[in-house]
DNA sequence: CTTAGCACTCTGGGGATGAGAGTGCCAGCT
DNA sequence: AGCTGGCACTCTCATCCCCAGAGTGCTAAG
C-alpha cells in the first residue's frame, strides 16, 4: 500500500476511519470504535497517540478534552485528497441516473433541471448548475418585434434556447431603421451567438444614427446571453433537503445559506471560483463564501465534445458524504455530458 | 363601536390584544399584560373570566396551566376577521414599494419576479406568485422552426411572454407539411392565444395527416400556455426568511414547508385554492395542505382592468403579524394591477 | 357583573450529583 | 523504539431536586 498524502499510511488509515465514521453517525469518533472498525491490529492507547499527532497537524478537533475527534476543515480536506479510489454508486441510484437520461434528450435546459433535481435526491443535499453560456451555439432566430411602445429583442439557439429582452423604444426612432436593423439580424441567423456580436458591432458603424443604436442593443443581448458569468440564471434545487433534522446547522446559519443560495449572483460568483477540470471539492472556510456556513461544494464541468459549457453539483454540510457525492456528481456532469455532446452534433 | 363578530365587545378586545402581543413578543399573554395593554378599564380578572371562555369558544389555547394564553387558528380567524381597519404601511415600506414601481414597466414577469422579493422583504415572510396565463394575450410570433433532428415551437405572446416547447419531429415528416404549417402559423399572429388554439384545431382537420400532427403539437403548446394551472411557474422568493431564528418552527415542519414551497405543482394547487377577489387568508389548518406546516397563506390577485391576470402572496408562520401583511400584499397587489393595466393597452 | 384575594399548578432555571465516555500519560513489555 | 494495559483525570450529559415566578381558577364580597 502506498503512502497516503505525507501522513504515513497508519494516520491516513486513522483520519480516514474518523471521517467516515463521523460522517455516518455525527457523534464524536474515540479510539475504541477506531481501533475496532479500522483493522489495524493495534490497540486503542497506539490509536489515542495517532490521534494526538494529527490533531497537532491541524486534521482534527476536540469539541472538549473527553469527547471524540471530530474532522477539521483540513481534515477533510486530507481525506478527500488521498481517497483510495473513486466511490461507487449502489444499484437503485445507478438505475435512478439511467432511468432520468433514458430518454432523448430535447431541451438541455430541462435536462439540467432535471438533473439538479437528480442530484439533490441522490445526495439528500441541494442541487445547483450553471447552464451553459450560449457563445458557439447558433442562432436560428435573431429577430427584433415591435410591441408598441416597446420592442423585443428575441434569439433563439440551435440547441433550444431562447432569450428575450423586452426594452424601450430608443428615443429616435424610425420605421426604416426597424426594418433595415430587422434585416440585417435576419441574416446573421445561422451564425454562432459571438459571431453575431462582433458582426453586429461591425455593421452598427455602418448604419444610420437610429440603426446603430439598434442594433448595439440586440449586440448587448447577445453579450449577455454568450456571458456564462452575468444574468445567467443559477438552478437550484432539492434545498428542503438542508433544513433536514440530520442536519447540525444552527437556525442563524441555515438563514445565511439559504440566503445565498437565493442570490444568484453570489452563487455564480461561488460555482465559477470553484471550478475546476474535473470533480471539485470545496470544504467550508476554503472558500469564504462557503466558510461562513459550515458547508461544502462538489462540483464537475460538463462538456459537449472538449467544450466546457457548465457545471453541475451540490451544496451539503461539511460533514458530508464526500464519496457518494463525489460519485454522484461525477455520474452526472459524465452523463450530461455525453448527452450534450450528443446534442451538439 | 359596533359588535366584532358575534362575541361581545370586550372579548373581541382580548383577543385582540392577546393575537397582537403574542405576533410581538411570541410569549404566551396573560391577564395582566391585557388589563394594561387592551384599556379596557376591569381588572386582571375580569380578563380572566373573559379568557376562559374565549378558551370555551376554540379561539384561545393553553399551553400549560400557568402560562398566559395564545391564539388557535380560529382565534386568529376571528381576528383577520374582525379587524377594525386596513393596516397603514409605515413610510419606509411605501417608500419602498413606490421606488419598485417607479421605472416604467417593460416586462411584466420581471415586475412580478421583482414584487416577490419585494412582498418577503417588506414582511420578512417569503413570497409567492403564480403569473398570468396567457389565453387573451395577442400573439405577435408563433414559429415551429427545424432544428435538425428536433423542432421548436416558439410562440411571444403581445405582452413579453415567451413559451418554447422542443419536441421530437413527428413520425411522418415532410417538408411540405412542415412549410404548410409554417406558414398557417403565421397567419395567426396577432389573434390571442385562446383563439389561435381554437383555429390551429380547425385548421387541423382542413389539411394532410402530416400537417395535422405538427398543428396539433402547436395547438397543444398555446394550450399550455394558456392554462394557468398547469405548467406554469410558480414564483418563490425570500425563503430565507423562513429559517430565520425568530420562528419557532421544529426542523422538520419547516423542511416539510421547503419541500411544498419547491414543488410547483402543489403550490399552485394551494394558491388555487385559496385565492379569492380580493385580499386572503389562509390560516394554518384551514387548508389541508398549510396544516401541516402550522403556516398562513396572505394573498391577492392582480388584474389587467377586470380581467384576472395572477395571484401574488406570501407564506408565514400562523403567528403572521396579518396586519402588515394583509397591506403589504394589497398594496402590491393594486399597484401590480396599475402596471399591468397600463401595459394591456 | 366585577374584583380582590388566595390557593394551586406548572414551568424553568439553578445547583448538585453520578455515570459514562474518552483522553493522556506512564511504566512495562516485546 | 514502538506498542499496550492500566489508571487517574476531565468533561459532558442526564437526572433529580428545589424554588421562585407567572398565571390561573375559584370564591366571596362589593
Amino acid at each position: 500500500m502506498a503512502d497516503r498524502g505525507e501522513l504515513g499510511q497508519r494516520k491516513a488509515a486513522v483520519l480516514h476511519t474518523i471521517v467516515e465514521e463521523y460522517v455516518r453517525t455525527g457523534e464524536p469518533v474515540g479510539s475504541e470504535t477506531i481501533a475496532e472498525r479500522a483493522s489495524l491490529g493495534v490497540s486503542s492507547a497506539t490509536i489515542r497517540n495517532e490521534m494526538a499527532a494529527l490533531e497537532e497537524l491541524g486534521l482534527l478537533s476536540h469539541p472538549h478534552t473527553s469527547a471524540g475527534r471530530i474532522p477539521t476543515d483540513a481534515g477533510y480536506r486530507h481525506y478527500v485528497d488521498t481517497l483510495p479510489a473513486r466511490g461507487r454508486l449502489k444499484d437503485v441510484q445507478r438505475r435512478a441516473i439511467a432511468s432520468h437520461f433514458a430518454e432523448a434528450i430535447l431541451d438541455l435546459e430541462e435536462v439540467l433541471k432535471g438533473s439538479v433535481m437528480l442530484l439533490s435526491r441522490l445526495t439528500q443535499y441541494a442541487g445547483v448548475a450553471v447552464p451553459p453560456g450560449a457563445a458557439e451555439e447558433q442562432l436560428v432566430r435573431l429577430e427584433l418585434i415591435d410591441m408598441g411602445p416597446t420592442m423585443m429583442v428575441l434569439a433563439v439557439g440551435q440547441h433550444g434556447r431562447v432569450d428575450k429582452q423586452i426594452l424601450d423604444r430608443p428615443e429616435h426612432w424610425s420605421a426604416e431603421a426597424f426594418h433595415g436593423a430587422q434585416r440585417k439580424l435576419r441574416g446573421l441567423q445561422g451564425k454562432t451567438y459571438s459571431d453575431s456580436q462582433a458582426k453586429l458591432l461591425e455593421l452598427a458603424a455602418t448604419v444610420s444614427a437610429d440603426e446603430h443604436d439598434l442594433l448595439l442593443v440586440v449586440a448587448d443581448v447577445l453579450r449577455l446571453a454568450t456571458r456564462g458569468d452575468h444574468a445567467t440564471h443559477v438552478m437550484v434545487g432539492g434545498v428542503a433537503n438542508l433544513a433536514d433534522e440530520a442536519q447540525t446547522w444552527r437556525r442563524e446559519t441555515l438563514r445565511r445559506l439559504f440566503e445565498t443560495l437565493e442570490r444568484e449572483q453570489e452563487m455564480l460568483q461561488v460555482l465559477h471560483d470553484v471550478a475546476a477540470d474535473d470533480v471539485s471539492v470545496t470544504i467550508g472556510a476554503e472558500h469564504p463564501t462557503t466558510g461562513g456556513w459550515e458547508a461544502s461544494i462538489v462540483t464537475a464541468p460538463f462538456r459537449a465534445g472538449d467544450v466546457n459549457l457548465g457545471t453541475i453539483g451540490i451544496v451539503g454540510p461539511t460533514r458530508m458524504d464526500y464519496l457518494l457525492a463525489m460519485a454522484s456528481v461525477r455520474a452526472v456532469a459524465e452523463r450530461l455530458s455525453e448527452a450534450a455532446t450528443e446534442l451538439d452534433q
